[in-house]
DNA sequence: AACAAGACCAACCGCAGGACA
DNA sequence: CTGTCCTGCGGTTGGTCTTGT
């Protein structure tokens, strides 16, 4: 593994970029693209290595960066993929549509870290810190832990596929959909059938939207649970647990989706799987339990959503009315009514948080 | 007005890992 | 299979700006 010899070689200029510099760079990717990042700076004369150049057109320069203050819809986006998926900047970057996973970073590190700290709750666990908790609450939030698990795995190989399909160039559906993301970025990435045509989606959220999509009927949750959470208990904190059991979901997405083209190149369960379930999305299927469950006929099937199917992308929003008008409606309020104790509190938990977070603006003297 | 402290954020550093000869 | 090149990523730094005294 090589190390950048930029750091190790002399003469390159370190620093703020000049106007100058800027405008060297981009009139030079305009004109040629970037290609080989090393040997770029020669070529447009620029005294940087060219990694620096790199990171200065990726964060900076490139022309589909949104800049600005963060919305309040960003920052919940935010707290919630942190919550999933820690400082992988990056995958949040990607479910952020035009934000950096350099801004996004800094921006929770300078704001968002605190406010959470300030409100009395771990920024890494995104749990109370002075709340004594009980054995039960321990168990929800291990269950809810390795839900968050699987459902990050998810989040981050979705990021990958559309980091991938935007390597192959200019995408029809961004131009088309303009930043209404990655799920269609991904369809287009993996699907070679015709599609019917995509559901409206929230902007920059399609993700979360996704966790938005289902509930469980309430009768139907807690033998659904304790399914899954008995095929789980075994190894918590191994993702390759939750992969294992996905293979039941893969067997039973074969069934249903005998349309489906997966390309030969993933070969990989895991990454099949992820093609299937989106392929499975874009074909018309829902991907709740009930909607499986009628595709195959087997009420014991396991979902490999299990954020979605357990409720809790609800438990994430404080306001689904104000994100989602379409799907807030007599489902949400149904189980809301008729959850679980400790789920509700979980529920309550994760709303308390945003509640907290969206009373207390950046600019708000209390921050 | 001057200074100090804190906040902010662009840029850097170094490691990890994919691609390829 | 191995080594090198190159890019991507997350953590950190340090210069600049803002706020408080």
């Amino acid at each position: 593994m090589g190390r950048s010899p930029c750091s190790e070689k002399v003469g390159f200029k370190k620093g703020p970029w000049t106007p100058d510099e800027d405008h060297k760079l981009l009139a030079y990717i305009e004109q040629y693209g970037h290609g080989s990042w090393l040997a770029l700076p020669a070529k447009a004369g620029l005294q940087r290595c060219g990694k620096s150049c790199r990171l200065r057109w990726t964060n900076y320069l490139r022309p589909d960066i949104k800049r600005g203050r963060f919305s309040l819809q960003e920052e919940q986006s935010i707290i919630q993929l942190h919550a999933l998926l820690g400082n992988r900047w990056s995958v949040i970057a990607a479910h952020l549509s035009k934000r950096t996973d350099n801004e996004i970073k800094n921006h929770w590190n300078t704001h968002l870290k605190k406010r959470l700290t300030k409100l009395g709750i771990d920024p890494v666990t995104h749990m109370p810190k002075s709340h004594a908790l009980g054995p039960d609450q321990l168990k929800d939030i291990a269950n809810l832990n390795h839900m968050a698990q699987w459902e990050g795995a998810r989040l981050e190989a979705e990021a990958r596929l559309v980091r991938e399909s935007k390597l192959k160039g200019p995408n029809p559906f961004q131009t088309q959909l303009g930043s209404s993301g990655s799920a269609q970025l991904v369809y287009e990435a993996t699907i070679t059938a015709p599609l019917p045509p995509l559901p409206l989606q929230p902007l920059c959220l399609d993700v979360l939207s996704a966790w938005q999509g289902s509930w469980l009927k309430a009768p139907k949750y807690n033998d659904f649970a304790a399914h899954t959470f008995a095929a789980t208990s075994s190894s918590l904190d191994s993702l390759t647990s939750v992969l294992d059991i996905s293979k039941k979901g893969e067997a039973m997405i074969m069934n249903a989706g005998a349309e489906l083209e997966i390309p030969n190149d993933f070969q990989d369960p895991k990454e099949r799987m992820e093609i299937e379930l989106l392929q499975l999305q874009g074909l018309g299927y829902s991907t709740d339990h009930d909607d499986y469950s009628m595709a195959t006929g087997n009420e014991n099937i396991l979902l490999p959503n299990f954020m979605e199917a357990a409720g809790l992308g609800d438990m994430l929003f404080d306001s689904p009315n104000q994100l989602y008008p379409s799907i807030a409606g007599e489902n949400y309020g149904m189980v809301a009514g008729t959850c679980c104790g400790n789920l509700e509190e979980n529920k309550n938990y994760w709303n308390n948080i945003l509640n907290l977070v969206n009373c207390s603006p950046s600019d708000s003297p209390v921050f």
